[in-house]
DNA sequence: TTGTACGCGTTATCAA
DNA sequence: TTGATAACGCGTACAA
């Protein structure tokens, strides 16, 4: 691939002055522009980031760390991440660590040997001995998304908040009995709780919590779950993978939705609209996430002096649709 | 971030014996050994690849430039080359161009600034003019995946023969008219017709082709079709997002499925086995199209001197499940 | 307006 | 076994 230094010998003039013609910095004579610009062009030349970025400093990469980019909800926020560094001539570097702390050290190390200059990470465990030390210890500039951590800027939804927004529209729906699928500890089900609780302080006697995810588990315990006569149950998934394997086992054992069962997911994945019924999900604002996150990240990278944190809670908004509203009429 | 240099210095010892003692080439005295990994090791040190690929003239990177990284079917593929690429050492620089040609042809250009040791592409059109001419040009070891690509290294599915698949498959059950849900210029549709063809040269008066992505006008495509008396109905949707949409549509007329019409996806995503009926979708062996790309690609940079271009067609495998089989018993 | 000289952080080749 | 030294491709201060 030819260098400024090729095209300073093809063109009879000094180095320099080549990278002067192609940055369009200083005034130089527009007859050896013209020359010089010819050949770049002739050749094809593109600078060699990795050169500029040893003398300048900057290596116009964002290290992205995630934990599954096949997890659509994520693979949307990479498009818009994407969309937002190159539209301020940045690309991305991708990790994905598959949940595994391992993968995930051994992905922030080569984050740092490519002197990355801002860093969107997803956690594996926000909260796991040392991840925010180790993270902070990198001195780069960092944005955690989806999560919020302590003392570092952090974009994420508030999955308390769109726990408590089911909640509530399950008792305006009038369900009487619940289900959590999903793993209690999560936030979303704390919020989802304390809503509930809120209007009935023995509602756990109502509550059903399913954690497995495989089809038989589930099923089981569904069908242990009917074996009594039971009022309208809501049923909240912790996304929408797991709301849709939820309506097709609740259709196969007949159960009526949302007559006897409403369904609400979480991530509002496009085919909520699509299925039958259609599926009431919460949405979390990827674009605005990914734009917030990448504008804020962009803004540290340009103010390190700047050491303060930003803590960016965003609202999730449930999109309520046939699987958990009674049919009117 | 601390460099070799001033490791050299704490350390009272030269540059070039830092660097003999990190990358464990040659033989130096343990003594100093010692004191240079602990130092490095207390203050974390990192190479700089940036540095390293400017002399060694390797970077370490891939290129990635895909159409759409939101599609799960990519998404998914990401996923396993990522891990190849880890696994030897290597790390992924991504560039979506989200279907258009100019992003495409900066990513290129980027891609080319990175210097990166090697590229997996899906084009945006591998037909378009000069598509496989500019790539030919980057001089990089490249590997196209998901397309053919005359006189490039392709890794993909035969679309036609997956297709077909799926036409002998709607002959088996017995349907007798069809509905493709797609473009007809998609090779899928063109393996599909052919198989139907061969046992029926008239099928053309049977077949109906849905084009629109907008559910009002399929809906209303369907309805003018319903409206005159039908035989049973093989539809196949040309990816699994359309077919749950198709699903969610004919659910919503009262179409039995499969009973009236047969639905067949494409990609088996995950949400196959969850759905009711469990939707039939042909599975492209994801995991083995992104390990055989990157393979390739690790040989081709490994030998530069080999020119040979290989083809690596694949076999889909049409996964057969409720919405395409009639119940037995 | 242009060229010389230097440095960024490495690896590699020498000579010591 | 070690240390000078050059080189990779570029940007930038400085001198001309």
């Amino acid at each position: 691939m030819i260098t400024m230094t090729e095209i300073a010998r093809l063109t009879g003039v000094s180095q320099p002055t080549v990278s002067r013609v192609l940055n369009g910095n200083q005034a130089v004579n527009p007859k050896i522009r013209e020359r010089v610009l010819a050949c770049a062009r002739e050749h094809d030349f593109q600078p060699n980031v990795m050169a500029q970025s040893l003398v300048g400093s900057k290596t116009h990469l964002i290290g992205v760390v995630l934990t599954d980019i096949s997890n659509s909800f994520f693979a949307d926020l990479v498009k818009y991440l994407e969309r937002e560094a190159r539209a301020s001539g940045y690309s991305l570097i991708l990790f994905n660590t598959d949940y595994d702390p391992e993968h995930e050290k051994e992905s922030l190390d080569v984050v740092r040997r490519y002197r990355v200059d801002g860093l969107v990470a997803v956690p594996v465990d926000e909260r796991a001995a040392g991840w925010s030390g180790m993270v902070r210890k990198l001195d780069i500039p960092t944005v955690v998304i989806t999560k919020k951590v302590e003392g570092m800027d952090s974009v994420y939804v508030s999955h308390e908040e769109a726990g408590a927004q089911v909640g509530r529209h399950f008792l305006e729906e009038g369900f009487e009995e619940y289900i959590f699928f999903g793993n209690t500890e999560d936030v979303k089900y704390q919020g989802f709780a304390k809503a509930l609780e809120k209007k009935d302080p023995e509602f756990r006697r109502r509550l059903t919590v399913i954690s497995s995810k495989k089809e038989r588990e589930i099923r089981a315990a569904l069908e242990q779950y009917y074996s009594r006569e039971r009022k309208r149950t809501g049923i909240f998934a912790y996304n929408d993978r797991r709301a849709v394997q939820m309506l097709g086992i609740l259709q196969r054992m007949g159960v009526r939705v949302p007559e006897e069962a409403g369904l609400v997911g979480f991530d509002n994945t496009y085919m909520c609209e699509f299925l039958y019924p259609r599926l009431s999900s919460v949405a979390q604002p990827n674009e605005e996430m990914a734009s917030i996150a990448m504008g804020r990240l962009l803004y540290k990278i340009a103010h390190p002096e700047d050491s303060r944190t930003e803590d960016h809670p965003l609202q999730a908004k449930l999109v309520k649709r046939d699987s958990s509203v009674r049919q009117k009429k």
